[in-house]
RNA sequence: CGGGACGUGGCGCAGCUUGGUAGCGCGCAUCGUUCGGGACGAUGAGGUCGUCGGUUCAAAUCCGACCGUCCCGACCA
């Protein structure tokens, strides 16, 4: 493509208020534009990275027997209320009403329509199948953010695979796997796998790829070994075992006047060090008030919690209904004696005695609370979120905790849809068996932004050569000086022949212009033309990643390109 | 959904307190001089100041409602 006619719209200021350094450069660089929150539009520059992805994604899941499908965004609402998910997925589902009054929804994800495909298979001798399309998805996010990284409209590669038992359904989460990080590293980006929450999927076990950065919205606890892995909202840790007891042994109701909080209780005078304490949180699961119970210098988890009920609808109690539940406010609460409410406890409070917790009376407290012997707790669970620099879970290590980016996710559905939407096929001994599933999705914008976050520096953007929108530019110093005109084009011609992805910055602009858009939008070669190298025979290559720079005689520039090209890949 | 901010040529902003001719930088067009790391000069195009309503002789400016966008939080494959 010529510059001077391509579409290539660069900006010299970034975006109001863009947070993300993938958004700005995306932006700046002319590869997209915002449309509305959380949607945007793909330019020239952009559409080309995106159809790249694309194919390394096609590419992959091919390679591993994928077949390729194209279902549809528009769905009919009485699938989504067959699997119950117009209900666990109500505040990101976009609907409208058509023309005869039926309820449409615009898809968020394809789990339902996949497994409706999926119904016209009868037998294990067709089994497995793995099928995936790549398709727009519709998610009404509150706040959409950070440019292409949480958006309300994306192209998204999801992927189902279907078995006639778990040991497939093991295959084909590992084949997937294993494509999954040779797409990521092809897209320039060092991924950890981590265990994950499988949230609102219906699914038993799944596995998050993540990406170290500032932006990335989850968070991610991690052993510098190596040994474990794991999204902050499932990850565990192992915990020094704290000395009991300390205080009394029985219960003694003591009075702490305007204490209401656990800092202030361990300053008062009787009172108890943080993990001597029981903390009283009081949570509306599903409309059932329920207390939750953790050491009083732990923090709740909340989707822990969520994953542990099977809550879908989980919040903190207002202090009304507090007031209304226990007959104090939040600063004196306790669980001891109290029944007739579910009380969920975490596991590092098993076996604790010599505690103090709230008296559910406001300026009270109790002591020598024995916590398996005065209070009725319904269930122990994990229900804590850990901090840096607790140990590993395996070996023991100090955890680091960082924010990252998802850039994939794979789930092992197991039968869930199978029993909703009737998935089932014959055996070989002519019995029933419920299809087993497993879905398997990454963002393609959200990957392209991601691989910007990895790979920029403070000039632009660094593409990695096979996402790269272009090979090769050549920067016509003097466009005007005939001969410089000649050895470019002659070259871009050659190059274009040649099957190389080049532009061609013919553009009657200064030099200086020219090479610092060439260095935003991130082309990972650039080749100068200019009069004063053609005066000795030479033009300069330029590559982006490395910043070297070297001269090459004219006429080995092409061969020098294709060398290039080779080594890079 | 709770809290906060903003909405003025294509982009980034000032003007609003104290109502009276709409301004700056970048970009854009033409001409000239320049031009191997974001040039300079001259001339010029381009805006019903988010929308609707109110107050007023007069509203970008004051008041109200609505819409939109962003930020913090909540939520969220």
């Amino acid at each position: 493509m010529r510059w001077s006619v391509a579409f290539i719209p660069t900006l010299r200021d970034d975006p109001a208020d863009a947070e993300a350094v993938s958004h700005r450069l995306l932006v700046r660089g002319g590869y997209i534009r915002q449309l509305m929150a959380g949607v945007y539009s793909m330019l020239p520059l952009g559409q080309r990275v995106r159809a790249k992805v694309m194919a390394i994604i096609k590419e992959e899941i091919d390679a591993i027997g994928g077949q390729e499908f194209l279902l549809p965004q528009l769905h009919p609402i009485s699938i989504w209320e067959q699997t119950g998910r117009i209900d666990t997925m109500r505040d990101i589902i976009m609907s409208f009403e058509d023309n005869k009054g039926g309820t449409v929804i615009l898809g968020p994800t394809h789990e339902e329509i996949f497994a409706t495909a999926a119904t016209e298979l009868t037998s294990y001798k067709q089994l497995p199948q793995l099928w995936y399309h790549i398709q727009t998805k519709f998610r009404d996010e509150a706040r959409p953010k950070s440019g292409l990284l949480r958006v309300r409209e994306f192209t998204m590669k999801d992927s189902y695979t279907f078995d006639a038992d778990f040991e497939g359904l093991n295959r084909q989460f590992d084949r997937h796997y294993d494509a999954y990080v040779r797409i990521f590293e092809r897209l320039g980006m060092e991924v950890v796998s981590v265990e994950a929450s499988s949230g609102a999927m219906g699914g038993k076990e799944s596995v998050e790829f993540m990406v170290r950065s500032d932006v990335g919205e989850d968070e991610v606890a991690a052993c510098p070994e190596g040994d474990y892995a794991a999204n902050l909202e499932t990850a565990t840790s192992t915990l020094p075992s704290v000395a009991d007891p300390d205080g009394p042994l029985d219960v003694q109701r003591f009075a702490t006047p305007g204490v209401r909080t656990i800092a202030d209780l361990v300053s008062f005078d009787g009172g108890a060090s943080t993990d001597r304490q029981i903390k009283t949180l009081v949570y509306v699961l599903d409309d059932v008030p329920t207390l939750v119970l953790l050491r009083g210098d732990h923090a709740l988890q909340e989707q822990k919690l969520a994953d542990a009920t099977r809550s879908v609808d989980v919040r903190s109690a207002q202090a009304d209904e507090i007031k209304e539940l226990l007959g104090a406010d939040a600063g004196s609460l306790g669980a001891v004696g109290v029944e007739g409410i579910p009380i969920l406890a975490d596991a590092q409070l098993a076996g604790r005695a010599g505690l103090t917790t709230g008296a559910n009376e406001n300026d009270f407290h109790v002591r020598g609370v024995d916590i398996e012997r005065d209070i009725s707790v319904t269930e122990w669970l994990d229900l804590r979120t850990v901090n840096a620099g607790e140990a590993c879970p395996n070996c023991g290590e100090p955890l680091d905790v960082y924010s990252a980016i998802e850039v994939g996710h794979i789930f092992k559905l197991g039968t869930f849809y199978a029993e909703k939407l009737g998935l089932s096929v014959l055996d070989e001994n002519g019995a029933t068996i419920p299809i087993v599933m497993g879905s398997y999705g990454i963002g393609v914008e959200r990957n392209m932004a991601a691989s910007i976050e990895a790979n920029h520096d403070d000039k632009g953007i660094v593409w990695p050569l096979e996402i790269a929108p272009y090979h090769v530019v050549i920067t016509v110093v003097r466009p005007d000086d005939e001969r410089s005109s000649d050895v470019s084009t002659t070259m871009y011609d050659e190059l274009r022949s040649a099957g190389v992805e080049v532009l061609l910055d013919d553009r009657m602009e200064r030099p200086g212009v020219k090479f610092t858009d060439a260095e935003l939008i991130g082309i990972p070669l650039r080749i100068t033309v200019g009069p004063r190298g053609l005066e000795s025979g030479v033009v300069e290559f330029a590559l982006r990643r490395s910043g070297e720079q070297r001269e090459v005689a004219t006429e080995d520039a092409i061969a020098e390109v294709h060398a290039f090209l080779k080594a890079a890949r």
